[in-house]
RNA sequence: GCACAUGUAGCUCAGUGGAUAGAGCGUUCGCCUCCGGAGCGAAAGGUCAAGAGUUCGAAUCUCUCCAUGUGCACCA
């Protein structure tokens, strides 16, 4: 289905040709004076260079070629070439009841599906979630359904950073506290226990205390450096034990994130790269792009048409270690083998661009992923507080996501049952619900890739730019359909009216952009494209409500007409937060 | 030092070549016999950091410059 401004372009390509202007300039946009018209083309201007003709006088010549259309309501020409339009209600009405009832409400993306590869969450195994965290899982989440509405294949993959020091480091820790376990008696030739040794709460205990006696006590960091060795060379108790960090910390990891209705398709890490490291690194010396520099061995990435100076990606450390970037390689190497991907999607912070560059360069130039493959990083900003600086508690700590979430949903909390009774069991389900959609569409609602000012007050305000807000509106519509249907009224077969009130007609002109809003959100991953579209048509249908009274309507055909149009209202606006992976529930 | 990013209303943010730069919050003034007023309408508030250039037209493109943030090989 054709977007409306390609439907009314085409038109107007059609008569800049029958007047022997090219068509390149018959560009249609939505006005930017919604006081003069809805539609607008700037292309007169732009041709008058090429035709040596005042930009008026092409104007005029279109506009005589499309005065008769009866999609128009109206088209004219205003100087000082601007050409006007403003379509006619029973066109308008028409489009939007035939996309009420097309597919994904026209939405096409014109390329052929792809296989698409989303890297984000990056939570690590035996690490409580923190805010660091929140943008990467809820902007991955929501890139992750966008690609997947657009007709991709999608693989969502948590990529745990599972793989290092830090097992080493509990590994000995536990040591030292439970030394009367058989993985540390050197004698033990039975079956090591399938319960774990510690609960989630021990684990985010232990690792903070190891990582901290490292810092102090060389004798216990050397046998942490030892144990992560053992680890790595496949020793069964550690192998033993590092099963038990994953299976426990997985657990509560995913708890976590089906807290924030954040899934992934893929569980993998760190670690499931390792088997490929020896032989990819091997292949970058047989191909003599690795050589060695100052003990380490590197791969230059720097590029003729660069005009900055890049350094070369290190892919082994000078005591023969992998590090961060091989390990992103390698997984590439997996992910090839399993997946066969067209396109990568890395979300991260943005400060990990330049790693991101060197992986990608480094990737290609070995030939691990095809020349055609298509690697982009998302690099987000930082969440920082009211002062602007990086979000901390009150101490100063890094703040724990589930007390972040907490403290939003209290906020939500009481402002529900401050103005409104409801028994405290829906409440706190309600609460919960609201306060999610208040933390994404805050932090959504932003540039991905700007820092922005978290502020709680703010976000869980019903009122303004804010995800209750949005929810509020949806849940006030379905307020009206209920009503509408206990009154005895049936949402079947219903048309919106084709001759409208003014604030009937520019809620359908929101409507009518979905597709258009969709592709750009896609085409750039930009998701706050979608919350300002969806900010747009709540006010709209605000505006439309205010004016009109829907179940007070005596003449029945008209109020089929309103309830069809809050009905695809109602369905674009759950469709949106649907993107946006944001829930709605049924009161507030 | 080099590179990149950001700078738009008091605050938080939209706006990647078009007309008079837009929202929300905050401030001021209106509107509840009414489908959910958690709403709606209106007012005040801006040399788009600064300067130059390209263009019929610039917040948007180019250059210069100021401020802030970030990154510059063996952490992830």
């Amino acid at each position: 289905m054709k977007t409306v401004i390609e439907q009314i372009s085409e038109k107007l390509e059609a008569a800049f040709a029958a007047c022997g202007y090219d068509q390149k300039y018959a560009k249609v946009s939505v006005s930017n004076r919604p006081d003069l018209c809805e539609f607008q083309c700037n292309g007169a201007m732009a041709a008058a260079k090429e035709y040596h003709k005042a930009p008026f006088m092409i104007a005029d010549e279109v506009v005589a070629q499309l005065k008769q259309d009866e999609d128009f309501a109206s088209i004219e020409s205003v100087k000082p070439g601007f050409i006007n339009i403003i379509v006619s209600g029973a066109y308008l009405a028409d489009y939007v009841n035939t996309m009420a009832r097309t597919e994904k409400f026209g939405f096409e993306t014109g390329d052929a599906p792809k296989n698409v590869v989303v890297d984000y969450g990056g939570a690590n195994a035996a690490k409580p979630l923190h805010v660091g965290h929140l943008r990467s899982a809820v902007i991955g989440e929501s890139i992750k359904r966008i690609e997947r509405y657009a007709g991709n294949t999608v693989t969502g993959d948590v990529h745990l950073g599972d793989w290092g020091l830090q097992m080493g480091q509990i590994i000995e820790e536990l040591r030292d506290r439970k030394p009367e376990l058989p993985y540390f008696d050197e004698n033990f030739k039975g079956e090591y226990p399938t319960e774990a040794p510690f609960t989630i709460a021990e684990l985010e205990e232990i690792y903070p205390a190891a990582s901290a006696k490292c810092k102090t006590d060389d004798a216990f960091l050397a046998r942490a450096h030892a144990a992560t060795l053992k680890l790595q060379s496949g020793d069964p108790a550690c192998t033993a034990i590092w099963k038990h960090i994953m299976n426990v910390s997985k657990a509560d990891l995913k708890k976590n994130y089906d807290n924030l209705n954040v899934t992934f398709d893929l569980w993998k890490g760190e670690s499931d790269a390792q088997p490929y490291i020896p032989d990819m690194v091997q292949s970058f010396v047989d191909q003599g792009i690795a050589y060695e520099s100052q003990g380490a061995l590197v791969v230059d990435i720097q590029e003729d048409t660069d005009t900055k100076e890049l350094p070369p990606c290190i892919v082994r450390k000078s005591d023969g270690a992998a590090l961060y970037a091989t390990s992103d390689l390698a997984t590439m190497v997996e992910r090839e083998k399993l997946l066969h991907p067209d396109t990568y999607i890395y979300l991260a912070d943005k400060r990990q661009e330049l790693h991101f560059t060197q992986v990608f360069r480094v990737a290609k130039k070995a030939g691990i992923v095809k020349p055609e493959t298509q690697m982009t990083f998302l690099g987000f900003g930082t969440m920082n507080g009211k002062d602007g600086k990086p979000f901390k508690t009150r101490s100063g700590g890094v703040m724990r996501l589930e007390h972040l979430i907490a403290d939003i949903n209290d906020a939500v909390y009481k402002k529900i049952t401050e103005n409104r009774t409801m028994d405290e069991e829906e409440a706190k389900k309600t609460a919960k619900i609201v306060g999610l959609a208040a933390l994404k569409y805050g932090d959504l609602s932003n540039q991905a890739s700007k820092d922005y000012v978290f502020d709680i007050e703010r976000f869980a305000s019903f009122e303004g730019n804010t995800g209750p807000y949005i929810l509020y509106t949806i849940v006030r519509i379905k307020s009206i359909l209920n009503k509408y249907i206990e009154n005895g009224g049936d949402l079947k077969e219903l048309r919106v009216n084709s001759e409208q009130s003014a604030s009937e007609k520019s809620l359908e002109l929101a409507l009518v952009k979905f597709a258009e809003v969709i592709r750009a959100a896609y085409k750039d991953n930009a998701p706050h494209r979608i919350c300002q579209y969806i900010y747009e048509i709540s006010n709209a249908f605000n505006g439309f409500y205010h004016d009109t009274k829907i179940l007070a309507e005596s003449d029945a055909s008209k109020q089929k007409g309103y309830i069809a149009l809050i009905s695809i209202t109602k369905a674009i606006l759950e469709q949106c937060i649907e993107l946006l992976a944001i829930e709605c529930p049924e009161r507030m």
